[in-house]
DNA sequence: AGCTAGTTTAGAACAGTTCTAAATATCTTG
DNA sequence: CAAGATATTTAGAACTGTTCTAAACTAGCT
């Protein structure tokens, strides 16, 4: 039988990705399968690689970072920095914070109600505010 | 004349060297005036490397990322992450939060009233919070 | 089927950072 | 202050994650 097609958002993976000019190759398809099956996740490219290959998917590691950034641009992935040697990209795309596990380099979203962040300043004249990331960076105790 | 001795939160610099079991040496001490002459900054190895030669600092780049780890394991910088692909260090060690500017790599404090991070809930079992950071990350508008 | 533009890929290149091990400097002790 | 022990500096090699290149391949259109 054949696979129903994914949704993200209402709108199903591949019209997203038509609507943002990108054919819905087998390595986009497969790769976006990964991505979005199981609620949501924080990898990075050499991660999701491992784990296509894994899984029998024969897909290059630049075709990996290639459809990353694609899927970034089009906004069903979000690029989170908390690691001055590794890009984490979140499936989790609605404002959110995260938990940064130091020691063994996890990301993972904090849970429950929002954080509030108050008390911030105007934006600088001439420059506006594409995005606030909280991160609580977290030690084992 | 000889240079007056730098100070940061009292002690001075060489003082917390020699604590950290670190020894004055010309390379730290001519690094350690230069991060700390004026005022809070942000700045990544290189850039610290570039200035140093500039003004006739004879030091090799291994020891200014030897020299900025040491210092901050002694607690005289912080070492602050938002973009994947450079590290900076920050001469500010109190609580506070950043501006990032996207478009050219800067970052700065958020001046004035501190900004309020609320409702984070309780660090998760077996760990303890090493740090919150809040990224105002700013585009050019 | 044939054409065209978009896509994938292996491998080279790159940037920032860390490592290595030999030379040099600092500190301690007599 | 000389000698010895230990810490530091350094040039350059190595490494890691990522991007680039350009040739082979594929999707979509007629
Ligand atoms: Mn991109
Ligand atoms: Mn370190
Ligand atoms: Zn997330
Ligand atoms: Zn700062």
């Amino acid at each position: 039988m054949r696979k129903k097609a994914r949704e993200t958002n209402g709108q199903s993976v591949v019209m997203r990705l038509r609507q943002a000019g990108l054919r819905p190759t087998r390595q986009r398809n497969e790769l976006a399968d990964l991505l979005f099956r199981d609620g949501n996740r924080h990898l990075t490219a050499e991660t999701l690689h491992a784990e296509a290959v894994n899984r029998g998917i024969r897909v290059s590691l630049a075709t990996v970072y290639n459809t990353l950034h694609q899927f970034t641009h089009a906004g069903l992935l979000r690029q989170v920095m908390v690691d001055a040697t590794r890009s984490y990209f979140d499936t989790n795309t609605v404002e959110h914070h995260h938990y940064y596990y130091e020691d063994d380099g996890m990301l993972a979203d904090i849970p429950g109600t929002d954080i509030d962040v108050g008390n911030v300043p105007d934006a600088p004249e001439g420059t506006k505010v594409s995005r606030v990331d909280v991160v609580v960076r977290l030690k084992r105790s």
